[in-house]
DNA sequence: GCGGCGCGTTTTATCGATATAGTCTGCGAA
DNA sequence: TTCGCAGACTATATCGATAAAACGCGCCGC
């Protein structure tokens, strides 16, 4: 490996000389400066990062943790990633399959200081883990989780977004919603912040709740969603709409209807959320609620960027609006 | 930040003494021992692995450069995450938006420094760029575009994936065949080596090659496919059957042909390449070829593995093989 | 003629961990 | 009593870069 020494012995400098031409922090004659270009041409020298980072206690990266790369967080890493350089910043991306011992090792004091700031998308740890977290550097935390108050956090309006889905499609003449992936949870989470939508829509519009149209799933996968509907129509259970709670449910929701020759939206409407771009993709379009991956990327980004910065006011606590993008899979 | 020495000091004892009892390098008495830890847990003491990289020269660490983070690579990195922590080391992913100023940056080698070896998704960069990468650290090239010889690459059996998926339409009764997304270049690349496996099975099947039905798309999403085929439904030209050059593809087009009224297979049949995870379930399900990813992410894996260990035979170039799932857009 | 100043460059210390060589203590054998 | 030696622990050098201080030299002004 070609260190700085041996481009300072190359141009029968010092290696502090070699720094500033390259740093341009202290001003270097010009016959030296040009004898040291010369001399890092030739050997092919590169900064080691690792060094510089070591000293200057700072790496210019941010990571972005997740807890799978695929469908909904590749899309958002993707919103993320322009908003990151544009500061300067590297960002890189670590899985943590969404278990919670590994998203522990992921904020563990260890790994954070390889990065200047952590934007963490929250699916395993509890309140309670993430107030054991040791906070060496700045975290922003993401996701339909509740955290402790000490940390910046960006989440969705959930109940919203979901009761404007479920409005909807009441409007639209649905009168028996299977709220699909929602759970009946205490606990402020996704799935049943979103049945509180689906509920409230069904309030609102003077209908009667029936628990028997939560139907959890086993693992977030299009692939369950599907099987899991099969099992609903098999069951019995009438019903002439769905409220995905997420755009990868809608998608094995829309299979399954298929599967069974049901007509969507004549006779089965259906909406989901986040707002994939494959939603808007599949016939006949789904509805969705719109999160705007761009909003919540901004917001997260500004608030790491603010910590990184030395800003230290209190925690933020940021609940990103949403909309709903109505599209071919809810009537007109 | 709790540094060793900081720990040391309250024990009382020396750092090398900290590093021996927590790496157990060196035997330490009991007693000693104890202090350490005790020290270790009153301070949150965590190793500061910047430090640890620079002294080892090693960072147990493999970074995979996608041109972006969603779809196809999303699902290939979601693949390859086990295998490398299968090995004791970590995945980064990095993300160059397909330009090769941001391929050529993330493989210089400050960068490179970074990893223990780098999985490289090539999209922007040609071979002769390619060939100008001061290779200071294992890499292995994943993608389609040809790459210089001494690369350890991983590729696809394109050309034969796309003469499977045509020759299928052809025998389920297309005569007239777009290929959507490919290209007529003569450079072997993605779009191009499928052009030629739809061009084979038509050969194969004394089907005469039309050029016109050759039609490339300026960016490859969704949006721009669906808005493609439009104009060519729009232009006239008569075709009974779509070979999409990718999934992402193959779904602007299941878009764009719904749009259109026509029904999916009976009018027009599809087969898109890439076997998305989408894919089953968009009905009536999307034909495409399986490029295997898990199969493909163990030749990765494992030629870097190899190199990483220090392994220096001749470099490998792998062509993966792929098969044909059919499914419902594809008359049976 | 001498202090002072500015410029260009080198010296030294440092970031935090770890490999290696060295030191100290105590115990057993000659 | 002395030497040897093993075991436990420490001192030092090192990874490669950079911040801060020091240095040498020429030139200016009084």
């Amino acid at each position: 490996m070609v260190t700085m020494s041996d481009v300072a012995r190359e141009a029968g400098v010092s290696v502090m000389t070699v720094s500033n031409v390259l740093n341009e922090r202290l001003p270097v004659g010009g016959p030296t400066r040009e004898r040291v270009l010369a001399a890092v041409e030739a050997l092919g020298y590169e900064v080691n990062l690792t060094a510089r980072h070591l000293r200057a206690g700072r790496t210019d990266t941010v990571a972005l943790i997740v807890p799978s790369f695929h469908d909904y967080f590749g899309e958002v890493a993707d919103e993320i990633a322009p908003l990151v350089e544009a500061q300067g910043r590297h960002l890189v991306l670590e899985r943590t399959s969404a278990s919670p011992q590994y998203e522990m090792e992921a904020v563990s004091v260890a790994r954070l200081q390889l990065y200047d700031g952590v934007l963490l998308s929250v699916a395993g740890l509890d309140p309670e883990q993430l107030s054991r977290v040791r906070t060496s550097k700045p975290i922003v935390l993401l996701g339909e989780r509740d955290v402790p108050a000490h940390f910046d956090h960006v989440r969705l309006a959930n109940e919203e977004g979901a009761r404007l889905a479920t409005a909807h499609m009441i409007e639209r003449g649905s009168r028996r919603i299977l709220a699909l992936g929602c759970t009946l949870d205490r606990a402020h989470m996704m799935t049943s912040d979103r049945r509180l939508g689906w509920e409230t829509a069904h309030r609102d519009a003077g209908l009667p709740v029936d628990e028997r149209y939560v139907v959890p799933i086993a693992t977030y996968s299009s692939h369950t969603a599907r099987a899991t509907l099969h099992d609903v129509i098999a069951s019995g259970l009438p019903f002439d709409g769905i409220f995905a709670a997420t755009d990868v449910i809608a998608l094995g929701a829309v299979a399954a209807l298929a599967d069974r020759g049901l007509r969507v939206p004549d006779e089965v409407q259906l909406a989901g959320f986040d707002n994939l771009e494959v939603s808007s993709f599949v016939p006949p379009g789904i509805t969705s609620v719109d999160p705007n991956h761009h909003g919540v990327a901004q917001h997260a980004v500004g608030l790491l960027h603010r910590r990184m910065a030395g800003g230290d006011g209190p925690a933020e606590h940021v609940v990103a609006p949403v909309s709903l993008v109505v599209r071919g899979s809810t009537r007109r």
